[in-house]
DNA sequence: TGTACATCAGTGAACGCGCGTTCACTGATGTAC
DNA sequence: TGTACATCAGTGAACGCGCGTTCACTGATGTAC
């Protein structure tokens, strides 16, 4: 016997939205489908979160609110600046990994309202977690370095390899080669990335 | 007086799928809406697409030709490993830039059909000239350089650069400070990049 | 040079489908007294 | 403890719309003779 209340449909829409972009990508989205994978009818979407847009913008927030938890308790109590990327890095890999529908909402502005406060306080609190790694950097190995630029080149060439791994997977069997998986490239990520800011 | 016949259909189709995408993102491409503005009948791309992953795979081909021709004619005839680097990132991101359409539909794999000979074609030859430019690196700067790793670092941080872009903005207009753009921050790319992979 | 015919390119009407939204409704829950 | 009522959560039928695909068609082009 089914309950004719949900008990949390709101979490079970996100859900069965961050599946459904994973399995068609965000073009296969349409909110009937997502009803009808959390089992309720296609209307009950709209009591909640109103549209489309605010259904996206929630899992994205949720996204991020993952993220965020993720990095500062894998960083913030690392002192070493290569040890701390290095496992933010991997930590950043392994979240996007097993959130794959939220990521591919995430990293799409166009699909969510960017003013949403939720959304906006989570990728917030994540990007801050990645500015004090990149200070550490700074201290221990570059005083020149700028904080923000560093920033922005760490989170676009870890989301970059994550969100290009299945097309690197199709040149790699398109060459007759194995192609690395993302979370050991992501390992030599560190070395280049730190090194690099390291240098010059 | 218009014509019956289009000239080169084919050629109008892409273009007006490249528009279209980068107007709505992938998610709003459609068939009819193509044809609506290459001022066609909504039939009339079938006759030389078949259906929409046939127009699609071929507006991704024609992208990977564009970066292909603009890699190569950017930095096969520079002999400087860093500077080749520099300069054929910049012209990634240029082209990204001038096409991003067709980069939106290139980067997604799932939208095209991944075994179009001439889809192959183009992003193996831009792949190889990437290899070129590592090889470089590799020959000037650091002999134990495994080519394909630094290839895919490469590749994935620039293209993540290009396509966070947006996204980048977003979290600066939150912060309160100016987003660097995103051919600084590429060149910002090249040194990082360059010192990391000799420095191990 | 002209004619007949095959082939190619694009048309426009028709179809069935899944979509988002609206709305009057009903079932369940919580609260005031 | 029980009852009445307000509020909240979800239903299901209805609507109009844009979509992809099909198909018999017509206009334009090229080629054989």
């Amino acid at each position: 016997m089914t309950k004719y209340h949900h008990g949390d449909l709101p979490a079970a829409l996100r859900a069965a939205t961050a599946e459904l972009v994973a399995e068609k990508g965000p073009s296969g989205f349409s909110l009937r489908e997502v009803a009808r994978r959390a089992g309720v009818s296609h209307a009950a979407p709209a009591h909640h979160f109103g549209d489309a847009e605010g259904l996206l913008t929630s899992v994205a927030a949720e996204g991020f609110q993952r993220l965020a938890d993720a990095m500062e308790a894998d960083g913030d109590h690392i002192d070493d600046a290569l040890q701390r990327l290095r496992t933010v890095g991997a930590g950043y890999v392994r979240v996007a990994l097993e959130n794959p529908g939220h990521f591919a909402v995430m990293i799409q502005s166009d699909l969510v309202c960017n003013d949403d406060p939720a959304l906006m306080e989570h990728s917030l609190r994540a990007y801050a977690a990645l500015q004090r790694g990149m200070e550490l950097v700074r201290d221990q190995l570059n005083p020149d370095l700028d904080i923000d630029t560093a920033a922005t080149f760490c989170w676009a060439s870890i989301q970059g390899l994550v969100s290009l791994s299945p097309k690197l997977d199709d040149v790699a069997s398109d060459t007759g080669t194995k192609a690395t998986p993302v979370n050991v490239l992501v390992d030599e990520f560190a070395n280049y990335m730190v090194h690099g800011m390291a240098a010059r």
